[in-house]
DNA sequence: CATTAAACGAGACGGTACGTCTCGTCTTTGC
DNA sequence: GCAAAGACGAGACGTACCGTCTCGTTTAATG
C-alpha cells in the first residue's frame, strides 16, 4: 500500500489495532473501552495508538469504516420498495452486528465536535446522500408523489431502525424491514396509505 | 418527605447531588462524566454517592426522572393526529434538552443490564405503553385501521425522533412533528396516504 | 503517633515506602530507581508515593534518616583522637552499608535544589556541626593548635573517608579510619606530624 | 582520523555528540540525561550513540576523557609540596568545571560494572598511579619519611577535594589546595606537623 | 435530655488508566 | 553501508478517578 509506506506505517500493527478495537468495544462496550486494553490485545504500544488516531472515538470510526463490507449505494432497478428493502435489510443486518460501536459514537460525537464531524462525513452523510438520489429519482419518475418531502421520508424510513436497535433494544431483521415499508409506502403500486383511516 | 426520613436521607445532598449530574452530564458527556466531579460540584462526599445509587447510568436515570416534569400520560380526546401532536410535541421539547443525558443512558445500557432493565421499565416502556393504549383506542373505535400494526406504528412515530437528535444530531421542533405526523397518518380524517404514488 | 493521625496519615504504608525504596535503591541504583517499583514493591499506590514526598531524592532522604540509627552525636572524653575514633568508625560502618543510596542523593542533589537543602540540612551540617563543636572544644582546651583551620580540619578528617567510599568504591572500616587518623593528628600526645620529612 | 575511518565513522557526528553529552549533563544532570536529547541536541539519530556507545555513562566518560585537557602527568621539580600544588591546583580547576558529569558517573559506576572499570581504568587509577610516582620519588629520596603510607597519603591529599566539590557542594580554587596541603605536610622543610598539640 | 446509630463531608488508600516521554530496536531513505 | 529520520513494543512518568475505607461531625430517633 503505496499509503503506508508513505507515512513508513505499519500495516499490520495498524490491522490489529482496528480489530482490537471492534471486539474489545462490543465485548466491555464504548464507555469501558480502553486505549490500554486495545493496546494490550493488539500487541503494540500506546503510543503507536495516540501516533494515528486523535480519539479512541475516531479509532472506532476508522475501525468501523474499513472494516465494514456494507456500503452506502443504492440500487436502481426502477422498483421503490425492493431497492429499499434491499439496501435497508442489509443496512439492518450490519447495524445489528455494529450496535454497540454505533451507539459508542454516537454518544461519543455528541461531545465531541471533531467525532461528530467525522461521523457525519464518513457514515451518516453518504448513506443519507445516497437514499436522497434514489428517493428523488422516484419523485422524478413518478414513482413518489411530487410533494414528497424527501429529507422527512429519510427519517421515517431510517429512524425506526435506529430506534428499535439501539434505544429499544431489539433485534431487527428483515421481516421487520418488509413490514416497516409496506405500512410506510404503498404496497404494489396501489395507492395504498401507511395507516388509513376507515372509510 | 417520608421516604427520606425512613432511610435518615439527607433531602438537600440528594437534590445537589442530582442537579450536579445532570448539569455535568450536559457540560462533558456521558463519557467523560466523573463520580468525583459530581461529588465535587454537589459538595457531597462521594461515599453519599456510592451509598445511595450503584452507578453513574442509573444516578442520571434518576435525575432524568425526578427532574423532568414530562409525562407519559397521553390525551384522548378523540382527535388521533391532535393527541400525538400534543403529547409528541412535549415528548420532543423535553428530549431536545436531555438529548445528552438520554443518548448516554442509551449507550450505557448496552453493556449494562441493570441500567438497562431500569431505563426501559421508567423510560420507555411507560412511553410505550401509554402510547399504545392510546392508538390500540383509536384502533377500537375505527379511527385507525384494524389491521395496524400497533407496535411498528410506535416504533413509526418515534423512531424519527430519536434518529432526528441522537444520531443526525439535528433540531425537533414541533413543526418536524407536525409534519412527521401528517405524512404518516391520514391529514384531517381523509385517507391520504402517508406517501402516495401519483395516479 | 500522633503527627501520623494528624495528617490521617497510615504508618505501614509509610513505613513499606521507605523500606521499600532504600532496598531497591540498593539493588538497581539511584538512577534507575522507579517511583513505580517502589509502590509495587511496597504493596502501595503511586499516589500515596506522589502524596507525601515531593521526589525520589528527598523519598531516599527521608528513608535514610528515619531508618539510619546513627548519629551525628560527638563523644566528648577529653581523648580528641578516641573521640574521633568512636565517632568515624561508626559513621564510616553507616556510610559503608548506604554507599549506593549516599552516593545518589549526592548526584540527585546536584540538579535538584530542594534536595540539595535538605540533604545538606539534615544530614551534612548536623555532623559537620557536631564535629566542628568537638574540634573547636579540642582548640579551646588546648587539645589542638590554636592556629588550626577547623572547617579544613573537618574536610581533611572525613574527605577520603567519602573519596575512599564512593569515588574509589574501595571498602572502609575502622583499621582505616585508625590509620587515618594516625597519620593526620599527633598519635600520644607527642607533637608528630602528620607527615614528617626526614631529619 | 586513521581510527575513525577504519571504522567508517562519522567525526562530526561523533563530536557533536560528545559536546551534546556534556553540555546537557551540565544543564540537567546525570539522572535526568536522556539519550534521546542528546541525539535531539547533536542532531544525530539515536542509532548512531547506540551504535558505538554501550550507555550514556560510557558515552560520558568518552566524553569527558577525549575532550579533557587536563592530564595525569606529575611534575617533579624535586619540591614535593610545589609539584603537589601544581599538580592538584589544576585538578581542582578541571574537577570544578566537570562537577555534575564526574558526580554522574561515580554514581553511575555503583551500579555498572562496565562503567566502573572504564572509569577507574581512564580517569581515577592514572592520576592515583601518578601520584603514587611522585609520593614513592619523594619517599625514596628523603623527602617524605619512610614509614609515610602512600596510598593513605593520596586518599588524604585528593579526598578532601571530592569531599568539598561533590559532598559538600563547595567551592575549590587553589588558595584551597595550598592551605590544604600547607596544614597536611610540613611547610618550606621544617618538621611542622598538620596538627600539633600545644607544648 | 442524653445516648446512640446512621448519614454526612472529607480525604487517604490500593489500584487502573490517562496521554506523554524515553527506552533500545528496527526499517526506510538518502548520501 | 553509514547516517538521519522516525515508527515500533515496552514501560515509567506524574495526574485523575475508581470504589472502599476510615476519620470526626452533624443529625435524628430512641430510651
Amino acid at each position: 500500500m503505496a499509503w503506508a509506506n508513505q507515512y513508513r506505517r505499519n500495516e499490520d500493527s495498524r490491522q490489529a489495532i482496528l480489530t482490537a478495537a471492534l471486539d474489545l468495544c462490543r465485548e466491555v462496550g464504548y464507555d469501558a473501552l480502553r486505549i490500554e486494553a486495545i493496546a494490550r490485545r493488539a500487541g503494540a504500544g500506546k503510543q503507536t495508538i495516540y501516533r494515528w488516531w486523535p480519539s479512541k472515538g475516531v479509532l472506532l470510526l476508522d475501525a468501523l469504516t474499513t472494516g465494514s463490507s456494507d456500503s452506502a449505494a443504492f440500487p436502481d432497478t426502477g422498483d421503490l420498495e425492493a431497492d429499499l428493502v434491499t439496501q435497508m435489510g442489509s443496512a439492518a443486518r450490519n447495524m445489528s452486528t455494529l450496535a454497540p460501536i454505533l451507539i459508542g459514537l454516537i454518544e461519543g460525537a455528541h461531545h465531541d465536535p471533531d467525532l461528530a464531524e467525522r461521523l457525519s462525513a464518513e457514515l451518516i452523510t453518504p448513506r443519507r446522500e445516497a437514499c436522497r438520489t434514489r428517493l428523488q429519482a422516484a419523485v422524478d419518475r413518478g414513482e413518489l408523489d411530487p410533494g414528497t418531502d424527501v429529507e422527512l421520508l429519510i427519517d421515517q424510513l431510517y429512524g425506526p431502525l435506529y430506534y428499535r436497535l439501539l434505544a429499544a433494544r431489539d433485534t431487527l431483521d428483515e421481516a421487520y424491514v418488509r413490514r416497516h415499508l409496506a405500512a410506510l409506502l404503498p404496497a404494489g403500486g396501489r395507492a395504498t396509505p401507511a395507516v388509513s383511516t376507515s372509510p
